[in-house]
Order: C-alpha cells, then sequence, then structure tokens
DNA sequence: TCTATTGTTCGATAATCATAGTACAATAAA
DNA sequence: TTTATTGTACTATGATTATCGAACAATAGA
C-alpha cells in the first residue's frame, strides 16, 4: 500500500478544497463525518462502487480535509476540522451550514 | 447574441457555486467585483485570452455568483451578494475573507 | 493456514473543462 | 457610412475527471 499524503495546514489550497467539496458525493462524505466524528470508508452509506469511494476519499484527502487512519483492513476516515479552521476560519462551518439549509437531511 | 440565463434565487446550487469558485480565475474574478463594486468585462486584468474570459463570466453566472447586464458593446459584470447571502448565508463572505489571507493583494 | 473483510490499484471510458484562435455580431464613434 | 470597440459563437485540443469492474494487498478471524 502506497503511504498516505495530507498535506500540511499551511499548504492547504483554497482553490482545492473548494473543488474538493463542489461534488455532492464527496460534500455528502464530508457532512456524515462532521456529524459522525470519523467514521470507516465502507461505513459510509454511498451509491457508487467501492473504488469510487477510493477516488472521493482521496481528493478530500490530498485537498487536506480529511485524514485518514489506517485500523486494521479498514481506513478510517476524520474531518481535519482543526486544521481547516486555523487556515480558513469559518469556511467549512459555512460550507456545511449551507449544506444542510439546500439537503433535506 | 444568446439571452442571458440568470437562475433564480432560490435554484442556485452550492456545488455549483463551489464549482465555479474552484477554479483560481474565477475567483480573482469574484474578488475584483467585490472590491469594484461591478466592472466591464475587458476592464478585468486577468491573462488570459477574452473568449476564455466570456467563458469563465458564463459559468459564473450561470451557477448564480454573477449577473451580466448588457451596456452598449460593454457587458457588465457584478457580485449577485443580495442574492448568495439570501441563499447561503454567510459563504461567499467566508470565502472571500479565506481568498484574501491567501493571496497577497 | 485458509477464508473473509476491507479497501487500493490498475485500466478503461465517456464526459467535462480550461484554453486559445478565428470569425462574427452589436454598438459607438468618426 | 465606415471604422473601432467589445465581447460572443464556434471549433478544436489536451487535460482532467467521475465512474466502474477486475485483480490485488493487507489484515483479521476461524
Amino acid at each position: 500500500m502506497k503511504p498516505l499524503f495530507h498535506p500540511d495546514t499551511a499548504d492547504i489550497q483554497l482553490s482545492s478544497v473548494l473543488y474538493a467539496l463542489s461534488d455532492p458525493v464527496r460534500l455528502m462524505i464530508v457532512f456524515k463525518l462532521k456529524q459522525a466524528g470519523e467514521r470507516a470508508c465502507g461505513d459510509i452509506e454511498l451509491p457508487i462502487a467501492k473504488s469510487t469511494v477510493t477516488h472521493h476519499s482521496r481528493t478530500l484527502r490530498e485537498a487536506g480535509i480529511i485524514r485518514t487512519r489506517v485500523h486494521g483492513t479498514q481506513r478510517i476516515l476524520s474531518l481535519r476540522e482543526d486544521d481547516l479552521e486555523t487556515r480558513f476560519p469559518g469556511l467549512l462551518n459555512s460550507i456545511l451550514a449551507s449544506y444542510e439549509d439546500t439537503v433535506e437531511i
């Protein structure tokens, strides 16, 4: 397995964050992590194939939005809330609030 | 000239807004509009071809982020700040604040 | 050790996109 | 009316992307 790249907090790019969150599936993943705290990849109910989940997870991780931790055969995903708050104060919460207003939970 | 489509405020999609703002050029356009109030297409200094500016303007307009008004041979662009504030309170300012923190103006 | 679980990697595909150049349309100005 | 200005329409292109299936790797459990 390849090592899991996570950008340093200072290297998180606004454009990358916005792009990563512009996909409905990824936004859903992030929202569920916000609610659940952390979750294994497979425990997030999504209407897409396994390999597609991997793709979206990588996009979110490389943008600096989530952290991936290995636990047995699982990959535990968690939101980098503190890092994002440090880098872009208020941004994540503002986006998630907009999401919550838009989607029926 | 084709009619200029502008989505109703209620039809503005979060994903579309985030996607439109995930491009550095478009983010720059929006930031300059925030500062200038409104601007003609050609008055926004950008390192890209005319036809590419048109492309980005359309993306922003169809996402509901800017309004385009015809004035002579010019197209005047303006931010739909009030509409965005109505639809997604705090979102635009939060993104622009993050942009301002990141880029040296 | 064998099997099941979990997720990645690889390859493929169809779609979208950012970019540019050229030609054109609309309007203003001379 | 002719010319200049401003931006769009159209076409093309190379790059990226979201998606999937099949094969593989790593680990846990029996």
